[in-house]
DNA sequence: CGTTGAAACGAACGATCGTTCTATAAAGTC
DNA sequence: GACTTTATAGAACGATCGTTCGTTTCAACG
């Protein structure tokens, strides 16, 4: 409810700004956001709206930062309702299908890592380290599974939790190319592909 | 050796042009390639290197024509000596992943997807259409696995295509985060997990 | 009331972009 | 050698970009 930021006027209508932005560059990419076209959206003058930002990057960054807290909202914080183990691995894995699904243009993390991963500087800094913290959640859940015994106790977390990212990754690419129910579909399909390998026998 | 344009001198830079443009643009993106710093590359005036095309997206066309070639020439050409089934499903996986590796920045064909997913025109529509193509190939080379008896008869080959392109999205996002040969190992080991379900039981 | 401080505007700057136009140099053709 | 075609150069265009600057609006405070 309480903003992040210091509240006020100001910080109210800089949130304003960066929701859009975010918009914007849900579909444009953070590199096609553009404070021209971000001013006329929110009906301001582009000083006006560059001054609550020292530079674009700035903006990039609010905007980066925005997107990272979306997505562990909708994907991470439900999944901590169901059981930890492998039912909270599906729910993330679930809700991580539909959070692809509801930007068109998919998600702007998996996009800024292709976007910047050889352009050095403190954007490609803040996409690694956002994907990372992802990444590392991922292992932790699939180390409840493997504490909870339901996954095989030699499973290596980090391959899996790649195997996992390489599924969300398809689905993303596929999107593009057909359906967004075709790829989901194929991605549920690939998941029972990848798991049994590691499941525990006795289940 | 004979160039696949038209001969001549002017069709001789131009493939000159085309052939740098493309090593920008596997580092900087199709979007980033602009005419100004390409015609300092090559040594000639942004005028003189326009000429050669009747606009930017032209000259992007023919970018991605090329890497397009380039992909095949590396990775589908050389696995047609390996037998056709598995060995050359297996060989396309490797020259795949080889191929990720030489270019800083991944594979261009790659990147292309997420770049223009939500941007229609003839830019997407190529990119779109060289990404099926080269599905299509997939999709081939595993139904000659499936006719050889190697791979289940029941194999869906759109399925497993989807998932072996999963494996080389996950190593070329990979690379960006930690070391180019962890990502290739993590590949390798995704695809033998995979493998096995399509596996014929008699072998 | 007058004063202060923040917030937003509007105009402009310098740079870069894709593109166009005109001129020039070279190569080919008769 | 005169003529035509082709290839390239150079200058300039309109647009857009991120950014800066001076000014104005406006609420809060005394």
């Amino acid at each position: 409810m309480t903003p992040a930021s210091p509240s006020g006027k100001g910080a109210a209508t800089r949130d304003m700004i960066v929701e859009r932005a975010y918009m914007i560059a849900s579909s444009a990419g953070l590199e096609g956001l553009s404070i021209g076209p971000l001013a006329d959206a929110v009906g301001m003058s582009k000083s006006g709206v560059f001054a609550h930002f020292g530079s674009r990057e700035d903006l990039q960054l609010a905007v980066l930062d925005l997107a990272a807290m979306r997505f562990g909202e909708h994907t991470l914080i439900p999944a901590l309702r169901a059981g930890r183990g492998l039912p909270r691995l599906r729910a993330i894995l679930d809700h991580w299908f539909d959070w692809l699904g509801q930007d068109r243009g998919g998600c702007l993390l998996l996009s800024a890592v292709s976007e910047y991963d050889d352009r050095p500087g403190p954007l490609r800094d803040r996409v690694l380290a956002h994907h990372q913290r992802w990444r590392g959640e991922l292992v932790r859940a699939i180390g409840l599974a493997v504490a909870s015994g339901e996954l095989r106790g030699d499973t290596d977390a980090e391959q899996f939790a790649f195997e996992v990212n390489a599924i969300a990754l398809a689905v993303q690419h596929d999107m593009a190319i057909t359906d967004y129910d075709v790829a989901i579909a194929r991605g549920r399909r690939m998941f029972e592909h990848v798991l049994p390998i590691y499941l525990s026998p006795q289940d």
